[in-house]
DNA sequence: TAGATTGTTAATCGATTAACAATC
DNA sequence: TAGATTGTTAATCGATTAACAATC
C-alpha cells in the first residue's frame, strides 16, 4: 500500500487564507503589502507569515514589502492552483447545492463543469444553471474529456461506488465530501480535508514514504 | 492581543476519524478492536493510532484491544465532546441549510436549538424543523439563556456584525464558516477549520502564549 | 509456548521561534 | 541617518517514528 505524505502542510493550511486576505486587499486597490501588514490584519504571528512566503520563493522589497498581483501569483503556483480545474459534482443534496452555489470557485479556478444525482426528482431539472444527469450516465459523459476532480456529495453509502466510477473515467483527484474513507487506485489523490471559510482545497505535495496527512492509496 | 495554542492538533485532527469509525464498528455489533485493525481500515500508521489512542488515557487489553463503547466514551471526553453543546445557527442560506440538514451532529452531541436569519422572505418560515427568527432579535431571543456555539453561515460581509451580537448575548465558542477572520473578545473561541467528511468542530485546548494553530483573541 | 497486542522510552525529523544581518 | 522591512541562519520545541519491553 502506497502511501503520499504532505509537506509543509501547516503552510498550505494557511496559504488559502493569505490567498484569500490578498483578494480582499487586491480589491481596495493596494498595489503592495508587507508581512507585517499581513500578520496583523490576519492575526498571525509575523514571522510564521514571513517564513511561509519565503517559501513560494516569491522576492520583495525591503522597506516596501510585496507586490499584491505578484504574491497572489506566487501562492497560485505553490498551492498548484494556477491553471484551471475542472470538476464534476457528484450528488446536489443539501451540501453539493450548497457547493455549486459557493461563487468563490473561480476565484480559485475550480470551474464545475457537470453535476450528477441519481434522484429521479432532480435528474433533468436545472440546478443553479447545471442541468442534473443521470448518475448512471456517468461513464458515457465523462470518459471522453474526463474533467480532473470530482467532488463527492452523495451519502456514505454510496459513495465508494461513486467514487470508483468517478476514477474508472479517468478522474485523478477526488474531494471527498462524504463521511467515509475512499479506497482508490494508487495515483488518485482524495482530499478530505477541507478548511471552511473558504472552503479551500489543501494541495497535496507528494513525497516518499513518510507520515503526515496521509490518504490510503492501496 | 492574547492567542490561544492548540496543543496536539494533528492528533485532535485525527480523533474525530477515529470516533467516526468506532461509531460505523460499534454499529456492526463489535465489542473490542485493536489498534492494528482500526490503522488497518482507516488507512493510518499503526504508530500514529496507537500513540493518539494513548493520549486519551484509555487502558485495553494485551491481545485483546480496547472496548469499542469505552474508546468513544474516551475518545469524545479528549475531544471536550462528552457533554451536550447547544448551538444557535445564524444564517441559513445554502451552507447553513445544509449544516442543519447534517444528521449525524446529534451524534457529535451538537444540538441545533434556534436559527436565525435577516431575509423577510425566510423569517417565520419553517426550514427543516426549525421555525427562523430574525437575527435583529437575537439579543432579545438569545440573552437570556445563551447556547454554547454559534454557527455563523452568514455572507462575509455581515459575518463580523453577527459574531458580535452572538458574543454580546454570552455565546463563548464560534463556529465561522464565513470567508473572513472574525475579531472577537479575549475568551471566545473561534473556530474557522473544519473537517469535511465528518463536519467535524475541531477541539481546542488551550495553552500558553505559543505558536499553533491560533486565533487572534485581541 | 508463541504471537499478537498494549505500553513505554528514545531517536529522528520537521515546524516554529528567535536572533540578527542586509538594505532601501 | 534611522527605521522598517526583507532575508537568512540557528535554536527550540513538539510530533513522528523506531525500538523494545511487558503480558495475556
Amino acid at each position: 500500500m502506497g502511501r503520499i505524505k504532505v509537506q509543509n502542510s501547516p503552510t498550505i493550511r494557511r496559504m488559502p487564507s493569505y490567498l484569500h486576505e490578498l483578494l480582499r486587499i487586491r480589491l481596495e486597490g493596494r498595489s503592495h503589502i508587507s508581512t507585517t501588514e499581513l500578520a496583523e490584519c490576519m492575526g498571525i504571528e509575523l514571522i510564521v507569515v514571513r517564513k511561509d512566503i519565503a517559501l513560494t520563493g516569491i522576492a520583495g522589497r525591503r522597506r516596501i514589502g510585496y507586490e499584491v498581483n505578484e504574491l497572489i501569483t506566487y501562492i497560485k503556483d505553490y498551492l498548484g492552483w494556477s491553471g484551471r480545474i475542472t470538476a464534476t459534482l457528484l450528488g446536489v443534496g443539501a451540501l453539493g447545492s450548497a457547493i455549486l452555489g459557493y461563487d468563490e470557485f473561480p476565484v480559485y479556478g475550480v470551474q464545475i463543469e457537470s453535476v450528477f444525482d441519481s434522484d429521479p426528482e432532480k435528474i433533468g431539472k436545472v440546478i443553479r444553471g447545471h442541468e442534473v444527469y443521470d448518475i448512471a450516465t456517468i461513464g458515457q459523459r465523462l470518459s471522453y474529456s474526463p474533467p480532473d476532480m470530482a467532488i463527492i456529495c452523495v451519502p456514505a453509502v454510496h459513495a465508494q461506488e461513486v467514487a470508483e466510477q468517478a476514477v474508472a473515467v479517468g478522474i485523478k483527484y477526488i474531494w471527498n465530501f462524504s463521511n467515509i474513507t475512499l479506497k482508490v487506485p494508487s495515483g488518485v489523490i482524495v482530499q478530505r480535508e477541507v478548511i471552511a471559510g473558504g472552503l479551500a482545497m489543501l494541495t497535496v505535495k507528494m513525497k516518499n514514504d513518510k507520515a503526515g496527512i496521509y490518504q490510503k492509496i492501496e
